[in-house]
DNA sequence: TTGATATGCAAGCTCCCACTTGCGTATCAT
DNA sequence: ATGATACGCAAGTGGGAGCTTGCATATCAA
């Protein structure tokens, strides 16, 4: 759980996980020229790879290998346990 | 915006925030003991001011002067912003 | 098999974060 | 005014996170 939060608070996680968001599936390498095309991230594939561990590891990606291939899913899963963890709607104030 | 992901990335404060959430509008030191008595949580009074700071300029907790007190609230709506960034039915996957 | 592709592992470096420590300030009771 | 209470500021320290670097492994095409 503590995972999750950890994993969120990087800015390059954040965009990989907008980038899956939007287009599922992608390999390491599409995922690196997607950060440095639309959103102006130019990190190194290692980084990007350890980047991606991290995200597997809080349970934020899952992975499927095919060939030499890796693919990755985003799970929105963890995300919506934190919503659940601080419910909006606990009091009435502002 | 990413204030909020570095602030949540911390257990301590995460617990202050829980602590918040079951009693709103606890000073400084109230929070120290109840983080003491409730939780497993003994840290000093300077740490547990500086994580107080950390989340007010997240905007996760505002506070109020009255005499030489300071009341803590805790505001939900940074968390509801998290959730709203990557909504769980936008894929049918899982 | 040879070479290219796609990814993984591990050591080292730098920098930021949490915590401590010591002092300072403002408010209240006596 | 004096002391006690409640909190704030700022410098210093230790540990962890992200990035790089170099090498290793596995898959595919020729």
């Amino acid at each position: 759980m503590s995972d999750v939060f950890r994993a969120l608070d990087d800015e390059t996680r954040r965009t990989i996980l907008d980038e899956l968001a939007a287009r599922d599936g992608q390999t390491l390498f599409e995922i690196c020229s997607t950060l440095t095309m639309r959103h102006g991230v130019s990190s190194s594939r290692q980084a990007i790879s350890q980047h991606l561990a991290v995200l597997e590891a809080a349970g934020l990606v899952a992975t499927e290998r095919r060939g030499r291939s890796k693919f990755h899913y985003f799970k929105p899963e963890p995300i919506a346990e934190i919503a659940r963890r601080w419910p909006p709607g606990k009091r009435i104030d502002q």
